[in-house]
DNA sequence: GCAATTCACGTTAGCGCTAACGTCATTGAT
DNA sequence: ATCAATGACGTTAGCGCTAACGTGAATTGC
């Protein structure tokens, strides 16, 4: 008992005789058990971190925030690809409760009523990271993706645009997309419009995509767009480069936005009008706020985080 | 113990009895505790993966190839990112060993000694990804990058390339990187050239690095490229730019080569000489000798995958 | 028809820790 | 001198599983 309160660094133990113990624990080479700890102990040093994908500088942005703040609090992290889809999702949190982690994170707000229910009945400290909602499961850290979309609609409105259309993946698939496009088109409707339409791809939201969905759209005759708004910079950038090899000028012909900031936008040689959000700051506060909520210190149950337009050159300047 | 037969699909339950207790244990919502069953059993069903960062396709490609094959068969992935620090990475397979693994995944063949120490006595599974050597740790899959180096190498010296510049990271930083190096350099040096000079950034390898590493190669008198390689096609891309933006014309003042062929020279109107990876294959196979392995089954310690030259157009032409 | 085998299921012990509660010496207040 | 408080360390029990070894009935072989 004196050595597992030695090793762990709790109280009650003399100077020396700490020092004796862990010059010995040396020695020998011992190493204490963390399943056995896990299941004495009744708690956890596991963080179990579910994200749709890892091919998305977004979810790679976030994790890198988090991880840096549960590395220096000795949590191991176990992560998910949820794909996503919420009953992989689902199953996921099951399988991982299994471990009694110390915390749970989701991406976003949108999951099966089985996990909110599952998460909120084990009392578990989850957090809900890239997107925001009045009633979280527990606590929510991200951005107002609507909010966002009319930022980006207003900006566009304001440039003269009337015509977008939008180019994403297949509806479900991103449901955060699907807000920014909600809001987006909330704006056009506002100003008299019709509601934006919307092309999407079985991708995930890559170059590649980009140059699909974009693909499609020019061939279509149907829509003319003025401008055509994308999931992400990414694909913004896939399809600028097939406008620009179907002979159309971007701006001049057709303006292009996308999402995010992504760092591509930082060597452009026109850079992408976009909207960028805080994703290190995220995770960075949203692993701060979790662990303050393991710690079971009150948190603010939501916090959102500022989106901030930025004015490109992939459209008219004003 | 019947119980714990049947929820684990354990021999020696008859069926009625089985699917009673199932039933039973649906009904109560009973769910094992897994640290119980690690602390019990000895066994596992974590894996841990060491990665560099995940801000590189790379490593997001390899880690989608595994995780689908480990998924399948059942077990959780605890990841860590080294940021490219052998010692983070030291620390981190310690306390990973705490839990009593399955296996474990390394990035690459350097790692300290007592992390060869550590996983080789305790005889834990263990693969090592994306570089190759004779003597793994335990299992080894990936690509040799000197010979990777090399072929690109001898496609630029046989377009008529003579003084071609590397732009990478800090020394040390991406071992596997300088391995690359070294293939190319020895193929000039055969040609009765010189070493190929070398312009290192201290950022990880992102387009922004390839920017900054261009710009101050472009401002140094000292080195007339007549090619500039790169660490990865991001970087490269990066660095294409910022040619374009010195008045530079691609490939006709000067030729770029990438490396591992990213995503994003699907859309690039100009794509990058560069060398295909086969970084999903790697992953899969990886983790499909690592289950073998992990089973007991004989599997060979080194597979080598094939790298193949994608002559693109930001070099002449032949 | 009886021992030997097989099968379904149960009992015991222990994996390596830690919470909770001893024990005993030391300290300090009265 | 007496007793309560404090601090350092030890003892006991149990976290929830599973390996290994019963047990007792049904089946098999000859």
């Amino acid at each position: 008992m004196t050595v597992s309160r030695a090793i762990r660094g709790v109280e009650g133990v003399s100077a020396q005789k700490r020092a004796e113990i862990l010059h010995a624990a040396q020695s020998i080479g011992y190493r204490p058990n963390r399943n056995a700890a896990s299941l004495a102990a009744s708690y956890s040093t596991l963080i179990g971190i579910s994200l749709p994908t890892l091919f998305n500088e977004v979810f790679a942005d976030i994790l890198d925030g988090m991880r840096r703040t549960f590395e220096l609090a000795g949590f191991e992290i176990v992560l998910d690809n949820s794909d996503y889809d919420p009953h992989r999702e689902a199953g996921w949190v099951e399988r991982m409760l299994d471990w009694h982690p110390a915390a749970i994170v989701l991406s976003g707000i949108d999951h099966t009523q089985s996990v909110r229910e599952q998460l909120r009945q084990a009392a578990m400290p989850t957090l809900e990271i890239w997107d925001v909602c009045d009633d979280p499961i527990d606590i929510c850290v991200g951005i107002d993706h609507e909010a966002a979309g009319k930022l980006l609609g207003k900006h566009l409105l304001q440039l003269g645009y009337r015509r977008p259309v939008f180019v994403g993946v297949d509806a479900g698939r991103d449901p955060r997309a699907e807000k920014r496009l909600l809001g987006l088109s909330a704006i056009f409707r506002d100003a008299g419009r019709e509601a934006v339409p919307v092309i999407r791809t079985q991708k995930h939201a890559s170059f590649e995509a980009g140059m699909t969905g974009t693909t499609s759209l020019l061939g279509s005759s149907a829509l003319r767009p003025d401008c055509i708004c994308y999931l992400n910079d990414h694909m913004a950038f896939g399809g600028l480069t097939t406008c620009e090899r179907h002979g159309l000028d971007v701006p001049g012909d057709i303006g292009i936005a996308g999402f995010n900031d992504l760092g591509i936008n930082l060597v452009l040689a026109k850079p992408l009008t976009t909207v960028l959000t805080p994703r290190l700051l995220i995770g960075s506060l949203g692993a701060q706020q979790l662990l303050a909520r393991i710690h079971g210190a009150k948190v603010d149950r939501c916090r959102v985080m500022a989106t901030t337009l930025v004015a490109g050159m992939t459209t008219r300047q004003l």
